[in-house]
DNA sequence: TTGTATGCGTTATCAG
DNA sequence: CTGATAACGCATACAA
């Protein structure tokens, strides 16, 4: 590929000169601008992005980490991330961290390396304190599924436990008493909090929930289909179930229809995301909304503004937690 | 950032012998190596990726184009992209095209002023001569959803038109013959191709399609709500909805069933692609599967077997094609 | 085994 | 307005 000296060699001029038609900064007679012009658009010449990064220490690149990009709720992240990104003409870079401490850091570094000037992360397996370390060391970290209080600044989360206690307090409000959870194992933090949340709830509804009473499985169809064989198995009866996601919600569902269950009239559903998948179903899903869309935005544009030269006034908040709200469709109703 | 000449200062060396022992090519005196290995963790010292991409001229970098990664179909695409990518220690630069053929060119030209060594492109609106010529300039360009001639060993793509003959002449053989098709305009190729398969198959099996029984949206959930709904309007009867997608489809029987219509009992529908969706959705979706991933995945092996230079044989194929092959799910029923 | 010097493609500083 | 020249951080050919 050619190269600035070639198109200085072409136009008849020195690298320099071209160099400042490139950056536009500096006025270039529009004569020998024409005839630079010229020589680029016919070598085709595009200035090296990594001869730019190393002289002029900055990349223009956000670094986005997360477990992975298939999940419907995370692409939806990564899409947020990329949109308001390219609009401040910021290339992106994506790593996955599948749910590994080591994988996790892996990815991290390697943004680091690419001199990655904003970073967005979702990270589920490493500890508080590296997260702290690492927000330290990097100026645009962003932490976007949790709150660290050292950091909180730095981070944007949702209300888990809040999450959990609307949609109990919408299941008690109902009539149902007799309610099993489909949680799970993988995705540690979320989950407690949401079932943390439920189990406030139906407390304050006098309404027991005995641990075998909860399931566990895979955040996905399968896994949410076989966490509610696995209680029916055992002969435990039930009016409605709260799901740890819409996901295992649809999975649910499934098991329940092939059973002969009807929903919402049999048994009540509810979900947790309001991913694509819960207005898609049928029924379609009540479930909890989760802002992912907005909150990758704004996580975005704090990791930028974090980074931004320009602004004089730098704010140092106190972070940003979302809050949920129930979304009411069609797959619970009235015990 | 710590530099070479930081890690080199530390440990009493040269930088050049610190280089060394980052890319393990040179025997160094194990002493000597512990000692700069100490000294690199003790600066938390990681290499610039820049200042080794302008020396080496390689980069190890992979540039993904498509119009939006909020799209299941395209994040599991991208995902394929990236695990492949990631098992060969390539970084992944995501850039979106839209659907918009300006944009899709300033995307890949930001991909090639990251010096991107290989390319996975899915673009929809660039012109083809324009295409053959990005391929011919860029050595790991690989076009992941058509094929043209001219460059048919760096395609990769899906049989369209087979597809709609599949899902066409399943509906037929199930005794249907008042069949409507909601298609898009949206993504041309793809949408007439597969509309094209469908009309040879029924041409084949002497039923008609006329015109008013195509109706077109955007290709989503809504989309597919307002096709069917202005089909109704019309007073068009049918027992068989041919689909562009899943995501219409799932619009299809929201909006079918709204009406009082059962499917597949009164009404059958086949949707396309197969992503997780058509699992998920009630009744599941006969679909028409488009293996996105196993495709990805062949399109980036592709496109990293261009650039290597290990191999010394260098494989001229005819590009691969992938067929598709009917999902059998619930959807649809004999008439 | 290790150090020195050079160059990768740009930008920025300083003269002219 | 334009042209040398140095510097960015690293890898490598060449010396030692």
């Amino acid at each position: 590929m050619a190269t600035i000296k070639d198109v200085a060699k072409l136009a008849g001029v020195s690298p320099a000169t071209v160099s400042r038609v490139l950056s536009a900064t500096v006025v270039v007679s529009p004569k020998t601008k024409m005839r630079i012009e010229k020589a680029i658009a016919e070598l085709d010449f595009r200035p090296n992005a990594h001869a730019r990064a190393l002289v002029s220490k900055s990349t223009h690149t956000i670094g986005v980490v997360i477990s992975q990009l298939a999940d419907p709720f995370f692409a939806q992240m990564a899409s947020s991330i990329e949109d308001v990104a390219r609009k401040r003409k910021f290339k992106v870079l994506v790593s996955t961290g599948s749910l590994d401490a080591q994988k996790e850091l892996m990815a991290i570094k390697s943004l680091q390396a690419q001199r990655c000037e904003a970073m967005v992360v979702n990270s589920k397996a490493l500890a508080d304190d590296v997260l702290v370390e690492l927000a330290q060391r990097i100026p645009g970290f962003v932490l976007i599924n949790k709150l660290i209080p050292e950091i909180s600044e730095r981070c944007v989360w949702f209300d888990n436990i809040g999450g959990g206690k609307v949609m109990a307090d919408y299941i008690a409000s109902l009539g149902h008493s007799n309610i099993v959870v489909i949680s799970t194992k993988e995705r540690v933090y979320d989950a407690t909090h949401r079932l943390t949340g439920i189990r406030q709830s139906l407390t304050e509804h006098d309404i027991t929930l005995p641990d075998d009473h909860i399931a566990h499985g895979s955040p996905d169809y399968a896994g949410g289909r076989k966490a509610i064989e696995s209680l029916i198995n055992q002969g435990i009866k039930f009016s409605a179930v709260l799901c740890y996601n819409d996901a295992m919600a649809t999975g649910v569902i499934s098991a329940l229809t092939d059973l002969g269950r009807h929903i919402p009239d049999d048994v009540s559903i509810v979900g947790f995301d309001d991913v694509l998948l819960a207005k898609y179903c049928m029924p379609k899903l009540t479930t909890v909304k989760y802002p992912i869309d907005i909150m990758a935005r704004k996580a975005t544009e704090l990791a930028l503004s974090l980074i931004a030269k320009d602004s004089s006034v730098i704010q140092i908040g106190k972070g940003y937690q979302y809050k949920p709200f129930l979304v009411r469709r069609e797959s619970a109703t009235k015990c």
